[in-house]
DNA sequence: GCTTGACCTTCCAGTCATGGGAACCCCCAT
DNA sequence: ATGGGGGTTCCCATGACTGGAAGGTCAAGC
């Protein structure tokens, strides 16, 4: 099978699975012509890899998960630590994000968005016309995730 | 005023300055040793550009909201279908993060996290034992967020 | 046997918004 | 003059890919 299936089968794209070879997340095998020869097993943690990535599991946290998998003797307790720190990750992600889009939502709505130019989310950000204390957030270095 | 007393009054770090001239967001004269030497204008900016960035705007959006914010004859309606863009774009991220916290919870729920090697965290991620259809959300090309 | 086109390979560069650090210059107080 | 704390430019690194160029391989059709 070649990458553009299995990258099918896992929902990969193709250059995904050849970054994730050159992180050694896998280490498939390589047919006489050069191409990869994918094992069961390769195949096996690119799905695994897929599911990770889609719960916004970092790719050292993949590696972990994976690591972990494959150890039969693994704790559970140390998968579930990884998971819940993602959890708390996420959770704070989603905390900053709801207090921009409460922000930003009162400001769309204070604005008439017609052809007049006063415009309060342009004066909210340029920060005129506000009584102390009032500011917006600022972001102070990193706390604030990108969108 | 020196970058570093700039810097502390918009909340940004100094290095987040120098890059913002940089990409042409402010351009602050020089003084005779090289310094830079911002005007009001340019500390306007600056706290513009912290708020606007504080919000999650881009800062190819910024550079837009700072035009809009500098033309007097701008149409509010312009400045709101860029904040109703982002703030879309903010409610979908939401939405995703929402959906990975929600599965990931109930599998943290599920995990006895001991010292047992029986992990359900692991086995959903595997794939295994579930009934067809029941699939995880599998990443498909960028339409998942980073946390 | 030759061509065509769809694969595959590697490698390099770019993304986004910074952060780190080197190497060097400047200013002020001792 | 010396030291310490500013400032300056420049290049490299981050995460997790994505795009594209240059070239090798394979199967089908003529």
């Amino acid at each position: 099978m070649n990458i553009s299936e299995v990258a099918k089968q896992a929902g990969l794209p193709a250059k995904t699975i050849r970054y994730y070879e050159d992180i050694g997340l896998i280490k498939p095998l390589r047919d006489g012509n050069g191409y990869r020869a994918f094992r069961d097993s390769d195949r096996h943690k690119l799905a695994f890899l897929a599911r990770a990535r889609a719960l916004g599991f970092t790719i050292e946290s993949c590696r972990a998960l994976l690591a972990l998998w494959e150890d039969k003797s693994r704790a559970s307790g140390d998968v579930r630590r990884l998971a819940e720190d993602h959890l708390r990750a996420i959770e704070t992600k989603i905390a900053d994000l709801t207090a921009m889009r409460d922000t930003l939502s009162e400001l769309v709505q204070s604005c008439a968005g017609d052809r007049r130019s006063d415009c309060p989310i342009l004066t909210s950000l340029g920060g005129w016309d506000r009584p102390p204390g009032s500011d917006l957030p600022v972001r102070g270095a990193g706390s604030v995730p990108e969108v």
